[in-house]
RNA sequence: GCCUCUGUGGCGGAAUUGGUAGACGCGCUCGACUCAAAAUCGAGUUUCUUACGAAGUGCCGGUUCGAGUCCGGCCAGAGGUACCA
């Protein structure tokens, strides 16, 4: 009964390092306990740890060590996703080196990691930027180039013609680039791509056996699959050659008015050449970005060659248009367009006065109704169309399958949105694209005992551009072929690439082979992997897709990484602004003092805008530093804070009054603590049952990520144990509130366990065991409804007979007052829950 | 544009998955302690109504004895949209 503060700053450092010394946290993989992998997706490291990486890992650590204190043997590693963009851009406007900027990074949030008291194997830490790292990544790349997976073609970039570079979709910003703000154009280059497309049937079968993944998730993923069947056939040209088509609507085929291929569709490329309108529409097209966002939402707009095609069935003569909402990528880069049922065909041909027929109609009868201003692409039957008319939708897809079949012009074809994986990045701060470039004998692999193919580090980031093409010797090297002159690749892998295998590499780290598969096999897969939802297509599905390709060359032996999957949400704020100078200038929490009532500039007390709680961004300066709120309140009082109120996977305000609230209950969780008698007597039969229920129910929570319920049962054993009179029930329930609440704040529970005189840690102690004999309520209150709706509540003994309930609800003087004399049709009675009276 | 998700008091949210809406926390109000403050402890806190009571889970409709939960249609916000990670 001395220290009545827990004192985070001398405490938290001093179990951080026990632990450390201890080794508590080291994955052994010659334990005999059942493993378990928990993992966070690493992080870049981008200057400083924010409340999104705290948040997230915090949630890992919680079930780490909760699974360790389950007898698990525990592999919980960190590393560093550490190639990427913004290292380049740092180095390019601060004129320091990608790799300096990079490493002085890791160090940072190393040591700001360090300071939350992670559960962590940082034994097992590594960057992918190592050469140790990305060698290996290039023995596999080319590993999968031997087994075919890995090609190359031309593909399009965002080039910015001022900056004579490639940039990023971030980078072009309303169609210009983002430094230079010049108007951007697609360009097309040869590079290299991943096969992913030949998974594509496992990865979307896969996603069925993923029963602990989100099913938002699984959706996600299936959607941008995209599986489709459809009908491909070949238009006849007027000149007589043959324009083949796709499309997922051969039902509607009697409502196409036209035809419009991609601007860099070989029909198009031709009529170009004859014809410089054309030609200028066709450059027209080449304006703006690449994304999938901008050209579905750019104005329609097409040009009309002039060529006609024959209808398969009508004959009926059909113009064929070059557009720019046509994609080449996708099925055959021309479809029949089919106004009155598409919105995309809708907008064009109203634009253009082509004609919309209706061939789709909720029934026969409406078959002339006017469509209003939008197309309609749901189910009916077919209207207009021929031997279809009076069809569902999909038997006339059937239908017009199998005539185009009979008659040999067209067939049956599975579609798939998905397209290969572009790797190609006209970057430095990459994994070297393992491949020499020779006139004689063409791409030939980097011998593998050549690997790795490291980045020079003397390159400047002046001018923009590719800093590894205008190097003046990296490229340079003998053909390992044929020994002549040759060059390298100058491309970079993409970073998805990096972080597709990291796990693998957690589990072994050996020298001569990216991993051990040995251990790889002991450890994988993850149990539980835990990210933001922002990664659920594509970092998931890439991952997804290399574990599978390295399963299929035979390098692993199981095809899905990731047993379990949960995403959590952002850590939110709201922002503080005013106009100053006719523009909105952002201010940081830490330079505002914010009331209930209001906000005011601590610097010259003006009055500041509150606004809306969004995404923790520095742009908008709405960030709270953990290394600020960690000396202020302690690595619990953040802990327990981000595992509070907000479920798991929603997103977190943060708020000052609420992390307060936290420092105060980790002051008052002490307080109880400190009053732990291991020699009071007495039995206390409702604090027991409640301790034992909130340590049954605390285990589904944890295992579930349930964190903000797991806290509420913490929050009212704490309040039912600090009302409670001294006794044995008592000391065991403070006892087991200490392991309970280990996971959560470990630098705490630590503290109280030794000073309790418990030995060992409490991070290695067993997690309490609950009775179940002591779980069990005899009373129950039971609501009566008249009508269904509440008028009174009553006690029963629990599992009360059907009969009993019924009478005693009628007995009621409050039912009686709402029945006043109506006849009684009926009477429902859910037993230990409710009776409802039917009148 | 398209795909996915979310919407409950002043705020974060809970609700045994169709059965008492608002657990728990924050904030606020009142009280105790104190010379005073902080800390701590106790009581109260969905809205309307003097009360009886009524309304209420983004909006409109439906199914049901009973809907926050299921169905249909909207609205708003968020994430992704293939070179941000």
């Amino acid at each position: 009964m001395s220290d009545t503060r827990f004192d985070p700053s001398t405490a938290d450092g001093r179990w951080q390092l026990a632990w450390e010394q201890a080794g508590t946290f080291a994955a052994d993989s010659n334990s005999d306990r059942p493993k378990s992998y928990v993992l966070e997706m690493f992080p870049y490291p981008s200057g400083r740890i924010h409340m999104g990486h705290v948040r997230n890992y915090t949630m890992g650590d919680v079930l780490a060590r909760y699974k360790k204190m389950r007898g698990f043997e525990v592999l919980h590693p960190m590393g560093w996703d550490a190639f990427g963009m913004p290292a380049e851009n740092a180095a390019m406007e601060k004129g320091v080196h990608p790799g300096g900027w990079t490493r002085d990074n890791i160090a940072t949030m190393k040591s700001q990691l360090k300071r939350i008291g992670f559960a962590l194997d940082w034994t097992r830490e590594f960057a992918t930027c190592d050469p140790e790292y990305y060698g290996h990544e290039q023995a596999l790349f080319i590993d999968l180039y031997e087994a075919g997976l890995v090609y190359r073609k031309q593909a399009e970039v965002n080039w910015d013609p001022v900056d004579m570079t490639v940039l990023a979709n971030e980078q072009v910003i309303d169609g210009k680039g983002w430094r230079s703000g010049a108007e951007v154009e697609k360009r097309k280059l040869n590079q290299w791509f991943l096969k992913i497309t030949q998974f594509a049937e496992e990865l979307l079968s896969g996603l069925y056996a993923l029963k602990d993944w989100p099913e938002k998730v699984r959706l996600m993923q299936e959607n941008w699959i995209g599986k489709s069947s459809g009908l491909e056939f070949s238009f006849e040209l007027t000149n007589g050659d043959s324009l083949p088509v796709y499309t997922t609507r051969p039902d509607t085929i009697f409502g196409a008015s036209f035809v419009a291929v991609a601007a860099d569709h070989p029909l198009a490329q031709s009529v170009a050449a004859q014809n410089c309108d054309a030609a200028k529409f066709i450059d027209l097209c080449k304006k703006g970005g690449t994304t999938a966002a901008e050209l579905e939402t750019a104005e329609k707009l097409g040009f009309d060659t002039g060529i006609g095609v024959k209808h398969p069935f009508t004959g009926a003569n059909l113009p064929v248009y070059i557009a720019n909402f046509v994609l080449m990528d996708y099925g055959t880069g021309a479809i029949m367009a089919v106004p009155g049922h598409d919105q995309r065909d809708f907008d064009f041909a109203t634009k253009y006065g082509l004609p919309i027929p209706r061939v789709v109609a909720r029934s026969v009868e409406e078959a002339n109704v006017p469509f209003a201003c939008e197309a309609e692409a749901g189910d009916g039957v077919l209207v207009n169309s021929d031997f279809l008319d009076g069809m569902e939708v999909e038997d006339a897809k059937r239908e017009v399958i199998a005539r185009a079949e009979q008659g040999g012009w067209g067939q049956g074809q599975t579609v798939w949105r998905l397209r290969d994986w572009g790797v190609s990045r006209q970057r430095y701060w990459g994994t070297p694209i393992p491949f020499i470039h020779c006139d004689a004998c063409g791409v030939v692999p980097v011998p593998k005992d050549q690997l790795p193919v490291t980045l020079p580090e003397d390159v400047d980031f002046k001018t923009p551009g590719n800093p590894l093409l205008r190097h003046p010797t990296w490229k340079h090297v003998d053909c390992p072929s044929c020994g002549g002159k040759a060059e390298r690749e100058t491309d970079t892998l993409d970073t998805f690439v990096d972080s597709s295998w990291y796990f693998l590499r957690f589990a072994s780290q050996p020298d001569d082979q990216p991993f051990d598969r040995d251990e790889v096999a002991k450890w994988l897969p993850v149990e539980q992997y835990i990210g933001g939802i922002e990664h659920a297509i594509l970092h998931l599905l890439y991952a997804r897709f290399w574990t599978r390709a390295l399963c299929h060359i035979g390098k692993l032996d199981f095809a899905e990484p990731f047993a379990a999957l949960f995403t959590q949400g952002m850590v939110t704020h709201e922002t503080y602004s005013r106009r100053e100078n006719g523009r909105d200038v952002f201010y940081s929490p830490s330079e505002v003092d914010r009331t209930s009532h209001g906000a005011t500039l601590m610097a010259d007390g003006g009055t500041i805008d509150i606004g809306r709680v969004i995404k923790m961004s520095k742009s908008k300066k709405n960030v709270v530093d953990p290394d600020a709120i960690i000396d202020r309140f302690g690595a619990d009082a953040v802990r327990w804070f981000m595992l509070s109120d907000s479920p798991p996977e929603r997103d977190l305000p943060w708020s000052e009054a609420g992390i307060e609230g936290c420092g105060r209950f980790v002051q008052r969780l002490w307080r109880l603590f400190d009053q732990y008698d291991a020699g009071a007597e007495g039995e206390d039969k409702p604090l027991a049952r409640k301790l034992h229920q909130t340590i049954a129910a605390m285990a589904g929570d944890i295992e579930s990520l349930g964190f903000n319920k797991s806290v509420a049962r913490i929050y009212e054993l704490t309040g039912a144990a600090e009302k409670a009179a001294p006794s044995a029930t008592r000391s065991e329930a403070i006892a087991a509130l200490m392991r309970l609440t280990a996971p959560m704040m470990p630098h705490l529970a630590e503290e109280a366990w030794h000073r309790a005189g418990f030995p060992g840690l409490v991070s290695e102690a067993d997690w309490p065991a609950h009775d179940p004999a002591l779980l069990v309520e005899d009373e129950v209150t039971i609501a009566v409804q008249v009508k269904g709706k509440l008028r009174d509540t009553l006690t029963a003994p629990k599992g009360a007979a059907k009969e009993m309930l019924e009478e005693m609800a009628l007995a009621s003087a409050k039912v009686q007052r709402s029945l006043d004399g109506a006849e009684i049709r009926k009477v429902i009675v859910v037993p230990d829950r409710l009776v409802n009276i039917v009148i």
